[in-house]
DNA sequence: GTCTATAGCTGGATAGAC
DNA sequence: GTCTATCCAGCTATAGAC
């Protein structure tokens, strides 16, 4: 968790967390060029244009550093999720929306996408209440699949449908980042696959 | 590329062949204890009761060794691969074996699999020759894709076909090794899906 | 082919001045 | 809240004795 401030005045609080945002910022661009596991205090403060001990100022360690971005990535993707899919007229659009939001998440976020999805760090293991953020958005995507449920043919549960999707979407995506990230949505080997997926699960799902 | 060992006794070479051998499994032990990254010819060595400079009469730097595991992994993953499918009596049957092919290849070699598909390791690229044994066994799944492309109803090209099926083992399986990789195949969140990935893909793919 | 010794870094983190 | 100085540990890799 990130170091509480006690006693600081709305404007000293301000600061803070702008500052707060830099390191984030900058730990992702370093994240993103050298790898997700590459990531070090001092190339951090050499970003910032700080020395090292500062950080400390802000994170408690480094694996906090790094439960913070764990945090971040998953808060940034449910908000995207949520917007993306909002609008959907029909489960076979709402199906399209997920896909598509899942992939530009990643595309636009490689570093906090591995961070979330991935295992890249040794030692990094999320702290409980991080941990439980990402298992809130889980349990919102299994209530929102037991509303699906009733519009498609399947025998499968609504955690079964959700782990499901998000298996097929891990796999383009992670594939894709691993090996053309910078193809966009529709492209390459991978993210061209998206609709003959999406293709297969309804032809599956269909009501007869 | 291991270093080379000229003029060597048929004795010597075979001495020389278990010792690479042993340094190999006991890096692929740290790996799968430590993380994939957090492998050093230090703890290597240490594992092998040696000093970490004789190592490098092995292998000519951290980066080759790694090169090495990659190469064993995808030969170690053909071999499973061609033993396991060879034997389909169907294109069902073969979709089922191809499955658990991937997913018990994964569950028994786990630092060799995220080392070869995931990209753990900050500054590691496999050498053209180790990826070009990757290519080559690409390009053999699509030959045998071509064959299989008349007995099922789909637009998709060959290449299409395995990328797809390539995605969906992943993303089942990626997602297994990172949540539960204790449980064996068939069991867990992601690997007890398997049957109803399968199931989709034949509802998809069977001629009417 | 193994070792000791060591160069030369880089890393995480802390103490304490300002 | 920033800095300098520093500790201590670890790392890759090489030189050169045996």
């Amino acid at each position: 968790m990130t170091i509480s401030a006690p006693h600081l005045s709305p404007h000293q609080l301000h600061k803070r967390q702008r500052m707060i945002t830099s390191i984030l910022d900058a730990a992702r661009q370093i994240m993103r060029e050298e790898g997700v596991a590459a990531l070090s205090m001092q190339a951090l403060a050499r970003h910032l244009d700080l020395r090292a001990p500062s950080l400390y100022n802000y994170f408690a360690s480094k694996m906090d550093l790094y439960d913070a971005l764990f945090r971040l990535g998953f808060t940034l993707y449910a908000q995207h999720m949520q917007n993306m899919i909002q609008g959907a007229q029909s489960w076979q659009d709402e199906l399209r929306l997920a896909f598509e939001a899942y992939f530009t998440f990643a595309q636009r976020n490689p570093e906090l996408y591995q961070l979330c999805f991935e295992r890249p760090v040794p030692g990094f293991e999320p702290s409980p209440e991080s941990l439980q953020i990402s298992l809130d958005l889980l349990q919102a995507s299994y209530q929102r699949a037991e509303r699906l449920l009733p519009l498609i043919s399947s025998d499968l549960s609504a955690q079964q449908i959700v782990d499901l999707l998000i298996s097929m979407m891990h796999g383009i995506t992670a594939l894709h980042i691993a090996n053309q990230p910078q193809l966009p949505l529709g492209e390459g080997r991978f993210g061209s696959l998206i609709p003959a997926v999406i293709q297969v699960l309804e032809k599956a799902w269909a009501k007869s």
